[in-house]
RNA sequence: GGCGGGAUAGCUCAGUUGGUAGAGCAGAGGCCUGAAAAGCCUUGUGUCCCCAGUUCAAGUCUGGGUCCUGCCA
């Protein structure tokens, strides 16, 4: 398997990392691919601040409106889907750029995610089971002794990840930590990294008039025909920042500042997560929102464009 | 005006029979291999509204203020 070819523009969320995104894809004819955990579903446009119809139409975007809101989607499908796509454009010669503030899903991209099966459902109704009987403390030693590398690295609390590694060790016969020795073998990926850097006071300020511009924009408009067009509001796509806030609005049980308050707050925990999620890693050029010499950007990404040697 | 309820961390509030305070949220830092816009961890000294009194000891009891708030007028 040839490693994967693509450059990467990271960031917290209002960042300015899509119109960045737009003038290099438009200057090197390449095309974008969303890593945005969001933006993979359809009708949510405007709490999700996808791309305009125009810039959809100026550059090909993949990655956005690929399923309903109703649906489940997760890293696994995204590195799938994604690897797929890239494989097929560097066929071609071409080396797209991925942009987006999900991490996860462009880690996986760069490192690659073990082939995990589909978890049957008597395997997760089996820890279920235990979890309701004996608590959270019973099952992390269950997993103490199923896969002790994955146990020390897990916290006892974290049930979703104590459970996650015991159902593969169930269902596979094999722990995860072996599952990531293995996949050390696979080929990996050759990518120019672009991490957009903004000042905390700064982007927080940004993130509440973007909210406030996507109310003017029409969001509450947006979530009323998505719920019309038949989506509950318990659907997976409504589990979003800037739709989930906004629900007890429409049942008449919360004042819309309120709501707006809260979509603004819970953004800013985000965009914190995020950015301590960017901060560990390494990027090939880090640069400052809003103040960055684009020619410069270009041409270190031509330069590692050239050297791809596709 | 009458009868109540309240005033404790940036915000919402707990504080048992008096022993100088604690949760959630926010903020800050961190973790992260199929929920990742999710999940999880760490981090809380603040004139306990003010004044006086009782007491070895008062957020906690008593009296008097001040300011909110509910009902009745």
């Amino acid at each position: 398997m040839n490693k994967l070819k693509f450059i990467t523009i990271q960031g917290p969320t209002a960042s300015g990392k899509s119109s960045l995104a737009m003038e290099l894809a438009q200057t090197l004819s390449t095309d974008i691919i969303s890593a945005d955990s969001r933006q993979i579903y359809r009708y949510m446009n405007i709490g999700t601040a996808k791309p305009s119809t125009e810039e959809m139409k100026a550059v090909q975007h993949h990655m956005i409106d690929i399923v309903n809101p109703d649906e489940v989607y997760n890293a696994g499908r995204y590195y799938q889907d994604a690897e797929k796509i890239i494989s097929s454009l560097n066929a071609e010669g071409v080396i797209p750029i991925i942009v987006g503030g999900t991490g996860f899903y462009i880690k996986s991209l760069k490192e690659g995610l073990f082939d995990s099966p589909e978890i049957p459902p008597d395997v997760v109704s089996y820890y279920d089971e235990i979890l309701n009987d004996k608590g959270s403390d019973f099952i992390y030693k269950l997993l103490e002794q199923a896969d002790p590398d994955a146990a020390g690295r897990i916290h006892p609390n974290d049930t979703y990840r104590v459970l996650r590694s015991l159902y593969i060790w169930k269902s596979t016969g094999v722990t995860q930590t072996e599952h990531w020795e293995n996949q050390k073998s696979q080929s990996k990926s050759d990518s120019f990294d672009i991490f957009i850097n903004i000042d905390r006071e700064k982007l927080y300020s940004r993130i509440n008039t973007r909210i406030t511009q996507m109310l003017n924009d029409g969001l509450i408009k947006e979530i009323k025909k998505i719920l019309n067009m038949g989506f509950s509001y318990n659907c997976p796509g409504f589990s979003s920042i800037g739709y989930k806030e906004f629900i007890p609005y429409l049942k008449g049980e919360a004042e819309l500042n309120d709501c707006v308050e809260l979509a603004c707050q819970h953004t800013r925990n985000y965009a914190k997560r995020q950015l301590t999620w960017f901060r560990k890693l390494d990027f090939d050029l880090t640069i400052l929102s809003e103040d960055y010499n684009f020619y410069s950007i270009l041409e270190q990404v031509k330069s590692f464009v050239t050297k791809q040697n596709i």
